[in-house]
DNA sequence: CAGGCTTATTAAAACGTTTTAATTATAGTT
DNA sequence: AACTATAATTAAAACGTTTTAATAAGCCTG
């Protein structure tokens, strides 16, 4: 149906060679053929397939992405940062939601491996799936990972820096005056929270304690000795926070405060109003897209932190004197 | 690099029409030949490559979504529920972003287009890609439409019922004792608000108000005839409604009822505990992306209106006697 | 055993490119 | 005029499949 090679090169009484390479404008061919070729193949509205070319060179331009989970604003603006570079560069992004099961992964994986995508980018895996992304990694297929870990060193990996964030929340509470901090909730990359624990020292307070829900939070915050402030994982769990503090009475932030971490939407409402380490969510798609790209081209690269940026903003504030 | 049928077949001592017959259990061929060949390539770990097969057929199995921005909640559930059926089908999920910008959108269009892409799921588009979206689907690659509005006949698309929803909120509100309603603020779609009004007059009050601004808004509030309750647009909208009447003195729910309409996660949190009309987001998604299927196979599908759902939370509330 | 049927297999073309190496045409030297 | 060097073009192969039409092999049947 669409318009090929052949077609063009029939009307221009003219070798498809001569029309390929008329086309990406290589010196062996004549300038007048050249002219004629382009003018007739703008004309009939010529546009190369990639299908044809795919198989040729076997580089299908298309990239992958998988991710467990698209709900989660985070990932959002990630999706947004990696989208932009790929279109950019002429690839598609082939993008793959693995909801967190590991068949859906399996599955997608296979998928893409059909599809022959020429670079992927991770941002979620299954402990399972490892073996086969170290292969895809090893084979043509060079892999990015774009998450708050890194899985295996061979592999590069767009990470914020987690250990200065988590600096930077004690820096600025210890600033308001805070000396008694806790940790909320979870504790997926470590390096938050020995950031907290390392920040914690320098500033000569104790080592803000571990909570894991909000059972435990109420119960802490009921203690005597309960904690002026909290630093949370995600500014989901900031909320989430704030939630247990006010089921127990306590005023966010008179009598708390709170830090979240990314800088989600969410953080900037009103009702929030979180002070919160930012994470430049988009650049690191971004930035994930260029290292693939690089690696694509053949290039070494080496894994990148992106430095994480505090904003202050209504959640936290200096500690009453006597609390 | 990877195997091909030719491997399989060298090794076979067969041809590799044997091998492609014998993997799609052809009855034409021997079942002694066929085991061999299946156990065979299975050893190999021989996986056809999509490439040589989409040449063949001309059907990439590549299905694309566009969107205007991902970080708009509702969209999210939309590209998970389209994922998920696409995966099930073997299809790959081509998304492009346009960030709004038509020149994003057909840079897309001819990436897609050299993808040769199968299908297309369309949740936003600017009115200049109106004619070559209308042409692809003329041509061989079938259309859907996954938003608010439907943009032409000829293309199908899933849309909630707007009306409906409009109605459900004013009749929810009526019933909650209101009389004087304010719509607010944008009026995408029209339906909706033409469905709050067709409730309102058969619910005989007034006509419910059309609001576009905060400022407006904030305005009528303060005039002595002032609504008693908000029917907006989005949750996201419902938000602004409720920071401007929070501005003015007014508290929400006693003061004021808001309606958002989405349900996006947003909504369920207690900050805002917004009684909302939900929409099945990821139910609309999978439903597109079915209604899709059904047209690469050649059937005539009509469009479908999903039903949106009445969420009642603490947002609304019976009206004060004499207010 | 020649002729006719099945059944099993395969050669070859096709899909749309790109690229390499070979061919042809042109101009330039003696 | 014969030859060579250069420039311009192209034929053909390759990429990995699927499919169609042809061939080959085996078995009956009269």
């Amino acid at each position: 149906m669409a318009v090929t090679i052949k077609d063009v090169a029939k009307k221009t009484n003219v070798s498809t060679a001569t029309v390929s390479l008329s086309l990406k404008d290589d010196p062996r061919i004549a300038k007048t053929t050249k002219e004629k070729v382009v003018k007739i193949a703008k004309q009939m509205n010529y546009l190369p397939s990639n299908l044809g070319r795919a198989l040729q060179s076997s580089k299908s331009r298309l990239i992958g992405y998988i991710l467990s989970d698209v709900s989660s604003s985070f990932f959002n603006e990630i999706v947004q940062g990696i989208g932009e570079i790929a279109t950019d560069k002429g690839y598609g992004l082939l993008v793959g939601i693995t909801d967190g099961s590991q068949e859906h992964e399996t599955r997608l994986l296979r998928l893409f491996n059909g599809k022959s995508i020429d670079g992927l980018i991770v941002s979620h895996w299954h402990p399972k799936s490892v073996k086969s992304l170290l292969e895809m990694n090893k084979g043509k297929t060079p892999i990015v990972v774009c998450s708050n870990i890194s899985f295996d060193k061979t592999i590069p990996a767009v990470v914020t820096d987690n250990h200065l964030g988590g600096k930077l929340a004690i820096e600025h509470l210890v600033g308001l005056g805070h000396k008694r901090i806790t940790y909320c909730f979870s504790d997926e990359t470590q390096s938050r929270y020995n950031g907290c624990v390392e920040a914690a020292k320098q500033k000569k307070i104790e080592s803000p304690r571990l909570c894991a829900t909000e059972k435990d939070l109420i119960f802490l915050l009921k203690s005597n000795k309960r904690p002026t402030a909290v630093v949370s994982f995600s500014d989901i769990d900031a909320i989430r926070v704030k939630h247990a503090a006010e089921k127990t009475g306590l005023r966010i932030p008179q009598d708390l405060s709170i830090t979240g971490f990314d800088d989600i939407w969410l953080a900037s409402l009103q009702e929030f109003s979180l002070t919160t380490i930012k994470q430049p969510q988009r650049e690191i798609g971004r930035l994930a897209m260029e290292l693939l790209w690089c690696r694509m081209k053949g290039e070494n690269v080496k894994s990148r932190l992106v430095t994480p940026e505090l904003i202050i903003r209504k959640s936290t504030t200096t500690l009453k004197q006597g609390a």
